[in-house]
DNA sequence: GACCAATGCCAACACTCGTTGGCAAACGCT
DNA sequence: AGCGTTTGCCAACGAGTGTTGGCATTGGTC
């Protein structure tokens, strides 16, 4: 095996393999994973659909790429202790906020098998991780991890997804400030209750 | 307009369209909404999929009657104050286990709005009703039970539509535990913190 | 300037979808 | 028994889908 570089070098339609995929995370966030057609992502694009097809292989492995997503959990092990309900909630928050990509994840792991995989390897993996750096008893990390998902998913489906009135309106700091000891308590909490 | 008998009479068909509804809450519940063809709930329920139409209009009317849906919310004012977030998930829990409409209906409000807005009606409208007798100040009841849905889908969403492992394999009696305290703070706790 | 790969668009295929209209059989009523 | 309504199925339409192959054009390389 010779050594080659990693890094592929820029291809002259780099630019548009990303118009096409922010347009994709726009629709699939939007519209959710069936209903966001590959036509209308190219028309967004302002390219041919073949193009999509020839770039991406197909819907699902354009779902793939625009998919792709890394929660950027912050090191909570250097957070003190009973400040990580609080820095989890604030994390995620700016993080929803600023970026669409998790909003149409979330929407398409209702109804797509793939979606809902990498939702689990992000929220089980990627979370578990972390609060396993906690120190608190191994056999409860997987539980609190789910439990702090289920809040922060629950958060998310009801201001981004339903939209719920009463959740759309609230000032984000008013949701860290409940949100917070709710985390803090799945994190830090006895297991027994 | 003379005096006419509101309950309508027995139909020779009323087994056919229990069938539908049946075949259909399941595929719905599923699949979600636009995965769950006409077609393929006719072929559940055995009968041509222009049956369909003719029952329910078409597939939203199909979908709509079928996402038919009471909370069946208990009088949480008659329980102890201090008992009423664990009453809440214990209710939540089992009407889940219980009835795949629910499912059905949160697995289609991520793409479809006309699921969006009933869950919105559910939650909004039956949930807040049942918060607001419980006297604490008015200008918070919204708010309150906002929090109370994003915990209750949340869970819902974790357990039942993604499936995340250590919220599938928990037992329920150890769920009440970790949530009730969660629902009794946002229903109870002080609004500033 | 000649070659060749990369880029882009057009047209079409094969399929599935919701939906419709017509026709046959079964039923209920007098 | 005869009639109208109800129930059910069949065949088809029109629209929209993901996907494919071919062809023109562009760009870089020797």
């Amino acid at each position: 095996m010779t050594a080659h570089a990693h890094q592929t070098q820029p291809r002259r339609s780099d630019a548009t393999r990303a118009a096409i995929l922010r347009a994709a995370r726009e629709r699939f966030a939007a519209d959710g994973y069936e209903r966001a057609t590959i036509r209308a992502i190219a028309a967004d694009a302002r390219i041919d659909p073949s193009m999509v097809m020839r770039y991406y292989g197909s819907k699902e492995g354009l779902f793939a790429a625009a998919a792709e997503f890394d929660l950027r959990l912050p090191d909570l092990a250097a957070v003190p202790p009973r400040q990580r309900g609080e820095a989890l909630i604030r994390h995620f928050l700016t993080r929803w906020e600023g970026d669409e990509t998790l909003v149409a994840l979330l929407r398409a792991a209702s109804t797509n098998p793939g979606a809902a995989e990498r939702m689990r390897g992000i929220f089980a993996d990627q979370l578990t991780a972390t609060v396993a750096t906690f120190g608190t008893d191994p056999t409860t990390t997987a539980r609190r991890a789910g439990l702090v998902a289920s809040q922060i998913l629950g958060l998310a489906f009801t201001r981004y997804i339903v939209r719920l009135p009463p959740m759309v309106d609230v000032e984000p700091e008013e949701l860290v400030s409940w949100i917070a000891p709710t985390l803090q308590r799945y994190l830090t909490g006895l297991a027994e209750n």
